[in-house]
DNA sequence: AATAGAATGACTATTAGG
DNA sequence: CCTAATAGTCATTCTATT
């Protein structure tokens, strides 16, 4: 049984009281609701107006679908509506795929040994492009949690109090990460200097040996809906809040970098998330926070989770030897037209008369839709998504980045640097019921306010929240966004977080009686795989401005009178 | 025409896992 | 060895405004 189902059911019924809620529910009600049956004028007039049937299945076996599921949809519909036949062939398309895909799988499991339950349950949490190993190891580690749990309940547990640092109860099990000991404060101001003093030699302090693995599947302390019993964890005593707070940044980075950041955040195993269990997109990420675990509750509507459900007219031209179900991390640079003229290109040049174009025509294809994230948008047409697309992806209310001068390179610049807003709302949806009257908040690094969207679509409101942002563009946003959802506090702008002092902490937290929640994801730049020129690490130019975070949260927590 | 801002397209290495 | 993924940077070109 799932411990989390139990707690899901409580918290939808607050969604729509509130008047502000429900300008925010109307932007996102597009989901799901989209007839795709309007369109089709563009570019399929010629195939209708000859109606002979030669030309009719000459027409649909070049878009790629085979010769006798062409036959079959004509003969279903017969041959003057050419809308009615391709829409046969799409649920004809989608039905054999899916149903074959699955039933495979499943056979495949159930040959091996697992129960239908067991292996069903497996396959709805790892998508349904999941690999034949990744479902049977969530299946074995599922077991081992469960034998786990039994014989903790067999011979209760001692409490080793020597240790200040108390041992993760983490679902999956883990050697490769010691905690260190908690000689902080100093020590890791010293190991600050010694990194501008290398030299020649580049990866001396990942030597030490405490690499940071990421989980598989990438789910955390758990996602919705999934069969893992969520253990309290128990954190470091300097860890604990108030205030609380939540870091964040890309999963894949340079080596030994993840266990430095968890070493200046008081060395709390960093959670690591792929939103691909949220949202249609994947999106791999670390979390560090102190919040509670148990009982967190989706953000609803829950949204769309694969391609053809977050984007339906694209089923269109969707070819069958396509088979993604899940974007790829949705980033700041986009495909470009000449590639696009170049797949089109390739595949009308070698598309054989009724045939699926040749496998390297298909590799090449298929190697860079992965690569720039691209969907079919028209018969052997690709391109990028659009920004309205990624908003919708991400969790933002529709045209969010949009309008304040802001220019379409730099709405993708803005959302390619964003939170997945029903990823960080599952983690912060434990603050609701903790503060109903609101919180005060300070966001750090807020880009375009992935955190604030996420709290106001969980009903969570703000009282003072002060907002840390570079680009002005992103603070027109924040601003606007707050103006247009009513929101009834205080927003305060600060552009630059080298400049959020001793004194203006002293002055908002004795204004305010304190922050409630510290969140921010610092910049990932110098992390990032996608860069080519300035991969440097947590020591990079940008990337560096994470020991700001450090700063201002140990700041808050000492003033707070923790910490001392 | 001069200018600034926006758009374009070419540019790998480091991870992890099999 | 292989496949696969990856919140990006930069010089150049285009475009809108003056």
């Amino acid at each position: 049984m799932d411990a989390n189902s139990a707690s899901n059911g409580n918290h939808d019924a607050d969604w729509n009281t509130d008047d502000e809620l429900e300008v925010c529910n109307e932007s996102f009600s597009h989901w799901g609701s989209t007839s795709s049956g309007q369109e089709a004028n563009g570019g399929f007039g010629e195939a209708s107006s000859p109606t002979n049937s030669t030309k009719l299945i000459h027409d649909f076996v070049g878009m790629g679908f085979s010769k006798t599921m062409v036959v079959k949809a004509i003969e279903e519909n017969g041959e003057d509506d050419s809308e009615e036949i391709l829409e046969t062939l799409l649920t004809y398309a989608e039905n054999s795929n899916h149903i074959l895909e699955k039933d495979t799988m499943l056979s495949s499991l159930v040959d091996m040994g697992y129960l239908v339950e067991e292996a069903l349950t497996a396959m709805n949490n790892c998508g349904s492009e999941a690999q034949l190993s990744e479902l049977t190891d969530y299946i074995c580690a599922a077991q081992m949690v469960k034998d786990f749990d039994a014989q903790l309940r067999e011979s209760p547990d001692e409490d080793d109090s020597t240790s200040v640092m108390t041992s993760y109860s983490y679902t999956m099990p883990r050697n490769d990460y010691l905690p260190r000991e908690k000689k902080r404060k100093l020590h890791k101001f010293q190991q600050f200097g010694r990194k501008w003093h290398k030299g020649s030699e580049k990866k001396h302090w990942d030597e030490d040996g405490d690499i940071m693995h990421l989980p598989n599947p990438m789910i955390g302390f758990g996602i919705p809906d999934d069969p893992w019993p969520i253990v309290e964890r128990k954190l470091p005593e300097v860890a604990i809040g108030p205030p609380y707070f939540y870091y964040e940044n890309v999963a894949l980075t340079p080596k030994g970098v993840w266990s430095k950041i968890s070493r200046f955040l008081y060395d709390i195993e960093p959670e690591f998330v792929d939103s691909k269990h949220f949202s249609a997109a994947a999106r791999k990420r670390g979390y560090v926070h102190n919040l509670p675990i148990q009982n967190r509750f989706p953000l609803l509507p829950i949204p769309p989770r694969t391609i053809q459900e977050a984007l339906p007219l694209t089923s269109k031209w969707w070819p069958l030897w396509d088979k993604r179900r899940k974007l790829n991390c949705l980033q700041t640079a986009i495909g470009t037209a000449k590639l696009t003229e170049r797949i089109r290109n390739a595949l009308e040049n070698n598309m054989k008369y009724g045939d699926e174009p040749p496998p390297h025509v298909q590799k090449f294809v298929l190697e860079q839709c992965r690569k720039w994230n691209l969907v079919w948008v028209g018969k052997n047409k690709v391109a990028p998504l659009e920004p309205d697309e990624i908003e919708m992806l991400l969790g933002f209310p529709r045209d969010h980045t949009r309008g304040g001068g802001i220019s379409r390179t730099d709405r993708y610049k803005a959302l390619g640097n964003s939170f997945q807003v029903d990823t960080v709302a599952y983690h912060l949806s434990v603050l609701k019921n903790q503060f109903p009257n609101g919180i005060n908040l300070l966001s750090l690094f807020s880009g375009i306010g992935g955190a604030e969207v996420a709290l106001h679509r969980l009903g969570i409101p703000l009282k003072n929240v002060v907002s840390v942002e570079i680009a002005e563009v992103n603070r027109n946003i924040i601003r606007s966004w707050w103006e247009q959802t009513n929101q009834r506090g205080q927003l305060i702008e600060i552009a630059d977080v080298q400049q959020v002092s001793i004194e203006r902490l002293d002055q908002w937290i004795s204004s305010f009686g304190g922050f409630d929640l510290v969140i921010g994801g610092s910049p990932c730049n110098n992390l990032a795989g996608s860069n080519r020129v300035s991969r440097n690490g947590l020591e990079g130019k940008h990337s560096s401005l994470f020991y700001h975070y450090v700063r201002i949260l140990d700041l808050v927590k000492t003033m707070m009178g923790r910490d001392r």
